[in-house]
DNA sequence: ATCATATCGAGTAATAAATCTCGATTTTTG
DNA sequence: CAAAAATCGAGATTTATTACTCGATATGAT
């Protein structure tokens, strides 16, 4: 249905979870499904999924549901999923191995056809089948394989200079996975994986299970006021 | 000031990004730091900020800002990251190895004492100084070391059933980076690392950038090509 | 000492999102 | 064939979150 830019974020971050779902139940052999089925599964309310899912334009039918098939391939298409991204990943470590190794990633539009590091220890290896290239050739490489996406996983110490030699070699999105905000012109798309954004709710969930009562803290800054004007 | 169950999941999302630009500011050797200062950089509104803040019991001075060094510990302490929580890692695979050789979950509040797998080619091995043991020890070594974490990074198809052996290890709350929804007691506190779901909203903003008008998408029913009810 | 200025913090308004309600529709059952 | 059950989809309501306003206050300049 609505097409336009007015779709909430939180629905986008829910419609990966949909998939999910639904490739879970298509590999059950069913052949339509029903929000009932998918907010049960996930623990959410059946309108929400409903209203979520009208966003793709899929249309249901009362009683049954709606086609599988057809409901994956919609999000996906709405996602843009069921189109390859070429992107690069900035920064082989520990985590932009993991990432190289991921070999589900066209699942999800993307498909990553370079990487690229400073360290002389891994350019030129070969990591899960991407070849490893200094930082130097992004520009030439981003152009000659029609790179869109940039994976951002070096040190957050290195974030912003990375981030910057990808905008140079014509990279309009970024993913980024260091914990640091870009600072970039306001054509560049950027999205912050925010690993600690979800451990920050199960962090606090934790402290707040064992002991639910606010305690005397020892983070006053004036001793003593509580909610009247600081003492000078 | 509100210790109790009413934090916007929102502001605890952001508070990590608070934390690191915040970190980032103290090595520049300042002592203070205003509302103004954050926002600017992270590109929120100033009083969203301080609405944030507000929740950590901070107090600021007009006119100054917050006392650097009691303001990273404020949130730390809200968050429960100046506390240490065992945690073990089931799975080690590409994301698990990753996690494993990231040496600053101290910051967050977290220590990987032990980690798991079945496959007899990892077990036994060390990887970035962590032991590799077999699942089967975990219910022994979670209680041996106070296990109250536990990280999930093992393929969808495998989740669950390792979230069973993690509950049934007493494990009370887990990470989950793993792209399936777990079926646990309501005591468990489950949080999903949701790595696609900023992929989406990246996706779904470069498509829109490209082509931003609604077309029309060759996903409608198809009648009479349904069967299945919706009971399995 | 007084004034200008930046910023805090509380309260309020506006916006966004989640939830509820209900009529319509399709399938299954008696 | 009629009734019952399940579910969709649109719209209304409630709740949550963000953005705005303003008085108070600390600091540095005049
Ligand atoms: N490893 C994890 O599990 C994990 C978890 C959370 C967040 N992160 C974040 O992800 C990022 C990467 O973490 P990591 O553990 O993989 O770090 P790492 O140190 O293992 O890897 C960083 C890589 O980036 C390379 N690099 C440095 N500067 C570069 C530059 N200018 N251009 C290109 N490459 C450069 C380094 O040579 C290194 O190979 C960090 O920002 C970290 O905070 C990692
Ligand atoms: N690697 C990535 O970059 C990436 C990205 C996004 C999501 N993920 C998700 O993270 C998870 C792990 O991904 P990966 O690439 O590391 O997979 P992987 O296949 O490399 O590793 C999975 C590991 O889990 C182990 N395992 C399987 N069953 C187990 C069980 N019952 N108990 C304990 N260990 C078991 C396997 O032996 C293997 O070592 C997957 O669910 C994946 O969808 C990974």
């Amino acid at each position: 249905m609505a097409d336009h830019r007015s779709v909430p974020e939180p629905t986008l971050r829910r419609l990966p979870c949909y998939i999910h779902v639904l490739k879970k139940v298509e590999q059950l052999g069913r052949q339509s499904v029903s929000t009932s089925d998918i907010s049960r599964e996930l623990k959410l309310d059946p309108t929400q999924v409903r209203k979520d899912l009208s966003y793709t334009g899929i249309v249901g039918k009362p009683r049954v549901g709606y086609p599988l098939k057809d409901l994956i391939e919609a999000i996906e298409h709405f996602l843009g999923w069921d189109e390859c991204t070429h992107a690069c990943l900035v920064g082989v470590g520990h985590l932009g191995k993991a990432l190289l190794g991921y070999n589900r990633f066209g699942e999800y539009g993307v498909r990553i056809v370079a990487a690229f590091d400073v360290d002389e220890a891994v350019v030129g290896a070969r990591i899960s089948d991407h070849i490893v290239y200094h930082i130097d050739a992004l520009p030439e490489i981003a152009q000659r394989f029609n790179i869109e996406m940039g994976i951002l996983t070096t040190p957050a110490s290195a974030a912003r200079g990375a981030s910057q030699n990808m905008v140079e070699a014509g990279i309009k999105a970024i993913w980024n996975f260091a914990p640091t905000a870009l600072e970039l012109g306001a054509d560049i798309i950027v999205e912050n994986a925010q690993l600690y954004a979800t451990l920050a709710v199960l962090s606090r969930q934790m402290r707040g299970r064992v002991q639910a009562q606010p305690k005397p803290s020892p983070l006053r800054i004036t001793p003593g006021a509580e909610q009247m004007g600081p003492e000078p």
